[in-house]
DNA sequence: TTGAAAGCGCTAACAG
DNA sequence: CTGTTAGCGCTTTCAA
């Protein structure tokens, strides 16, 4: 089946192409009758103008890719959902790229990317957490930037200047542990997260700061790390309570721990929030479908979707725009914290 | 900063662009020596071919769309990474598209993916579930899927010969009322789900027929619909339990409502499984995240993804290829079903 | 207002 | 093996 083009338009509409595009863009001023005679046609044969050759030209695709590392993430698709909604009116399709957090993939991604001519990426995830991003992984995003418009959300990339929106997870981690503090725990742990990763090594030196300012000690075996799974929730949390000396609050690097950790103090008999505290971050879906349901802290996931896209929209068009954006996340209180109870 | 064409790298090697396109292709024998030299300065400029202007003259782009309803739903990212994992070998990159369920968004994707003259369309959710799709609506994805190759997954259109790929939603259900039967119950109601829309349809119809079959009673007040939400699944539980005689065996239309029965229920002071049974539908991560952990039917939503792409990629390459695709669902017993006592 | 023609960056005959 | 050249489908001068 032949695709119609401009010619065909053009030609039974008898007038030229470029009256043909005129009308299509509104670029130019055509007679009323002429561009009624073209719509016609366009309506008749549902003439659609190809995206692709008229991106060759206008050097736009109104695409933007985005990778991340775990679309089954809850985290994920609230963040991907933020960044639809607000690039859909401003007429955006998105790549979705999910990399599995493995650094070939992001490279494979970013080249795809390149190639296809988005006009703009939303980074998450992978290397830009990385505590020691090898440099050349590092330049690779960097230089890249200087071609696309790049958006790194909540990540960094050593030494250079991609612009960043970030949830300020120190805080996020300060204010988790104040309340756990201003409900009288004093035997806190904290589990999960990947140790060489930043947003854990902030959630632990907030963790650590917290305990060192309230004159709490701090014991390295109860400050656990493997990954982010409920599955390390639990064994973590197992690993806890193996101890002489059992916790009366844990503070989990997510609600994915927090689940684990939820459903092995259960297990073993203990009552949440009466015998132990647990507090997840995120504020995921996840959070309030556990019983009892997670105190945890959000970062308004939607909004560093939202964010990203205005920002990247900014940079698409040439204006000046802060490098970093940063979010204020907020404490909520649920039903898996409470006051500390002496045993 | 200039972008760097088949030209410039043609110049500077100096041979032709015809050259130049025949070691990026290896479309065509080329002397050893012109091919380094060619490389060379490739890798001197990073050089990466347009692909918008490869595709207009190949008519290919490697970019295959989907759309679906709410990719907040854990269910979705799953088929997702099934049909990207598949995919993503055979060189093709995804735009994804939330429709939130709503025909009109629908509609403007599928035009800007004809218009990007996407290589094939994963359609889920919004009209191809709903029972009564207006004939314009099925018709506009009909006549799309004569010219790009589109997989419809779990929906239908009436009277379409679109491809489709299938769970089997009936015997999934009926594995579920089959357990919740050889359990010994006898009272079991439904909740969940959209009244008019296939999915909902098609399992309260499996139920109805396996409560006939067992010469079990159908109680109109026992089938309850409004939506998917754990929310709903909360409210319907509570209308169940405020009837005169409560069901020992509920059967939910999904994971997300049977969390909210859950929820409900353990409120209300019933034990799961020993005062009620309930069973959910999906197999998402959030079954195993529930206390107890949820028996459910695993629909194999990653391999829904995979089959998808496996087909769209024939269909792409002109193969012939049958039009349905049926998966069969296999129950998963965990923690939320019980053999019925009598109270 | 409109048309002719020159590209956008690349591939693919067709010659040599 | 390699170069010339004509497009792919569209937009955009430049003239008329």
């Amino acid at each position: 089946m032949k695709t119609i083009t401009v010619y065909d338009i053009a030609k039974e509409a008898n007038v030229s192409v470029a009256t043909v595009s005129r009308v299509l863009n509104d670029t130019a001023p055509v007679k009323a009758s002429t561009r009624e005679k073209v719509n016609a046609v366009i309506q008749k044969y549902q003439f659609q103008p190809n995206a692709l050759a008229r991106s060759l030209i206008s050097k736009a695709t109104g695409m933007i890719g985005m990778i991340l590392p775990d679309i089954t993430n809850p985290f994920f698709p609230e963040v991907f959902k933020g960044a639809e909604d607000e690039a859909r009116a401003k007429g955006y399709t998105f790549f979705l790229c999910n990399s599995g957090g493995d650094y070939r993939r992001e490279s494979e991604y970013l080249s795809a990317l390149k190639e296809k001519r988005v006009d703009g990426i939303i980074f998450l995830g992978g290397r830009i957490n990385a505590s020691r991003c090898s440099p050349e992984l590092a330049s690779e995003v960097a230089e890249l930037a200087e071609q696309i418009p790049v958006i790194l959300v909540n990540g960094a990339l050593p030494k250079s200047g991609v612009h960043r929106v970030m949830s300020d997870e120190t805080l996020g981690a300060e204010l988790a542990m104040q309340h756990l503090i201003d409900l009288g725990h004093r035997d806190i742990a904290f589990i999960g997260g990947v140790a060489d990763m930043i947003p854990t090594m902030q959630k632990v030196k907030a963790f650590k700061k917290k305990l060192s300012e309230n004159g709490l000690p701090i014991r390295p075996e109860w400050v656990l790390n493997k990954d982010f799974s409920v599955e390390n929730g639990k064994e973590l949390m197992a690993e806890l309570l193996r101890g002489s000396k059992r916790p009366s609050a844990v503070m989990c690097v997510n609600d994915f721990t927090a689940v684990g950790a939820v459903k092995t103090a259960i297990e073993r008999g203990l009552r949440i929030p009466e015998d132990i505290s647990i507090v997840g971050y995120d504020d995921t879906p996840l959070s309030t479908t556990v019983i009892p349901e997670l105190t945890t802290v959000a970062q308004r996931t939607y909004e560093l979707g939202k964010q990203s896209v205005t920002l990247l929209h900014q940079l698409i068009n040439g204006e000046k725009t802060k490098k970093v954006t940063m979010l204020r996340p907020e404490l909520v209180v649920r039903q898996s914290t409470g006051p500390y109870r002496a045993r």
